[in-house]
DNA sequence: AATTTAATTAAACATGTATTTAAATACGGA
DNA sequence: TCCGTATTTAAATACATGTTTAATTAAATT
């Protein structure tokens, strides 16, 4: 058996950007804080191409730094990665802790809330959902201990305790598991948000706006969940 | 502002997995078909850490080989990821496509059949849901254009239709999109599939068997489907 | 039996990446 | 005004990766 020797593979090239190739010194005392610059571009990076793929050069050079600039801040990539996550990530998914800590109506509210809540972030940060797959849901994502040690028991084990006492009450059809409703939550929810590129293409469905999303996503839930 | 000198990032060492040590050399008549492991092996490790990110050499060391051999039978990567596709991955859907084909009642009778189909692919591939995750959820993934292209007129498109056709004749919640219902639908099985690690973890959640998941999913449809 | 061909390894090569070092420049306080 | 320090770049270093080449061994063919 012979091996094709085809030498096709055209690598896209990077578009070369333009620098202004500023000399080397100290920067003058009204420019801006260069931290939190990186920390921005770390994150456009980040949700395009996901953090492991991500080399410092491609950060480096969306904030139009050179790569040291990233060691000087940051120390090495894993430290970058890390000032990222908490600087920028769990802000955000304890904002949503917050708001659910404060809905005590009935399970239809704590739902209605929840889908409300993933709307309002994934406006908010459309970089969420892009992140939260690469780095959460992918085996080795570097969020997913994150997840599992501080934010679960905040968020999905609270809602499994309120849907198991709810489904006690007899408000609850007796044929979900509590925790697996918790499962279907988010996947009525984030990943939608996550495959939207995909499903629009799709679909062709540029006609489907936030509040039709929202409407089928709890028409669903309300049905589904209720007894009957 | 100083920045700290910290030296850890204790790197994970690679296992040296006592490689014989084989001379160069044609092999014996008797040895196996390596082409096909070598496709075992790229399966392994894709799955396992990504297509984009499992070095050549990975897959030569997870099938006791040579990085070369996978030059010598596939040209180069990019052959190699494309073999895997078309000899691995798409003979999998195909045979889901056939069995959808072939299911001809009700919206329940289809998405009963959906949910079982799901179940039994991931049974047989356990592998499939995290490079779904990967490669078609992740931007930028290596089979997004594949879905786009070749699954998804045969098997969500379809779906779209049957529910689209089956809402006008009244048996669908008029609330619901029949477009939005195959992501939900996806979102249900697929996801919960793709995220079991996480969810089997942070609920403790040893107990729930692929029968306990199949009920829970189909009691959540079929309800939230139905009309009142 | 001799020769050609197929399958395999070891080693070299080219490229890209993270990281370190040295130099340059401006700020801030003495 | 002068000097130490903070912030930045350019260049050097070290290592990993995809790929190629030459050598080696067994099968296949004559």
């Amino acid at each position: 058996m012979n091996q094709r020797r085809n030498p096709s593979a055209p690598a896209a090239k990077r578009r070369p950007r333009a620098q202004p190739k500023r000399a080397p010194g100290r920067p003058l005392a009204d420019s801006p804080d260069q931290r939190l610059r990186l920390l921005d571009a770390a994150l456009v990076c980040f949700a395009r191409v996901g953090m492991a793929a991500t080399p410092l050069r491609a950060i480096a050079s969306e904030a139009g730094v050179t790569p040291a600039m990233l060691h000087y801040y940051f120390g090495d990539k894993s430290q970058l990665q890390q000032a990222v996550i908490t600087e920028r990530l769990l802000p955000t998914f304890g904002r949503l802790r917050e708001t659910l800590m404060q809905t005590d109506g009935d399970v239809a509210a704590l739902i209605a809330a929840f889908v409300r809540g993933i709307e309002v972030i994934v406006t908010e940060h459309p970089w969420l959902p892009s992140l939260w797959v690469r780095e959460v849901l992918c085996e080795g994502g570097a969020l997913r201990e994150l997840l599992v040690n501080q934010i679960a028991p905040a968020l999905p084990l609270m809602l499994a305790q309120r849907f198991a006492m709810a489904q006690r009450q007899g408000r609850v059809n007796a044929d979900l598991d509590p925790r697996l409703l918790v499962v279907s939550l988010i996947g009525l929810t984030m990943f939608p948000a996550a495959g939207a590129p995909i499903w629009r293409r799709i679909f062709d469905a540029d006609d489907i706006d936030a509040a039709t999303l929202r409407g089928h996503t709890l028409a669903l839930l309300d049905r589904g969940i209720g007894v009957g």
